[in-house]
DNA sequence: TGGGGTACTCACCAATTCGTAAGTATGAGG
DNA sequence: CCTCATACTTACGAATTGGTGAGTACCCCA
């Protein structure tokens, strides 16, 4: 099989979570989904700049096999589709809310210990 | 540079948090050194069944460098290295909880379906 | 008749991640 | 002198993941 056989009998509710989030664009996907609601495809392209059509189609395709989003389609012409979040993905987006704050944080330290650097090396005085 | 160069400035707190996680062993590794509270380099790997010698030492080296591990050498023969969370590192395993708690949650479920389609093959009616 | 818009799909390639197996340094014990 | 134990490191290659660019189907509008 080439299909995706998620990794099977898991050893700790971390790795199974981490399973079907782990993707390079996938927390961005549950981010934007989670904010505007529902979105078509082409909107969704246009929230995450630098994603390539494959892989937001492969991404999306693997959260509504993993019953995260789900998918509509409208039988018209320009084809129009749209996604949304299902009740079990808004369940993972409130379980990534903690660990989103702690992403935050992280990335305030970073930025002051750089500040710190900067003032070692190029603001020698106020 | 072959250096890791973490991703980069973040989209958003999720993005960067789950940039320090993902690696096929970092959940296990954080949820066994949350466990133990200190583990040498031997008791990690015996803990974590599957896991290579290289891929070991390269998470660990990986989550030191993102201030989640504090490695202690003893200068000793043999040499003993004893592994063991940063404050850092145990913010991190508390924010990550609900998320493991969503991964028991779907195992669970995934557990109820497959039982769901072996009652429709083998008991028809209850 | 031709171009435009949508949401894909496919073939191919590059980059990253992971696994396997072997090698290293050190001193104690036989 | 030889081996053992620990905690690695290194070389190689396979597997997985992601990116590029082209092609598809359909109908409307000019």
């Amino acid at each position: 099989m080439t299909q995706t056989p998620r990794s099977g009998p898991y050893i700790c509710g971390i790795d199974a979570a981490l399973d079907v989030v782990s993707g390079k664009w996938k927390g961005l996907i549950l981010w934007e989904l989670d904010e505007h609601g529902v979105r078509r495809f082409a909107e969704l392209w246009r929230g995450l700049p630098g994603v390539s059509e494959k892989m937001l189609t492969q991404h999306l395709r693997e959260m509504e096999a993993d019953g995260l989003v789900h998918r509509r389609v409208h039988a018209e012409v320009p084809p129009r589709v749209e996604y949304s979040l299902t009740a079990h993905g808004r369940t993972l987006n409130a379980a990534l809310a903690p660990l989103g704050a702690w992403g935050v944080a992280r990335i305030r330290r970073e930025r002051s210990e750089l500040v710190e650097h900067s003032d070692a090396a190029a603001l020698p005085r106020p």
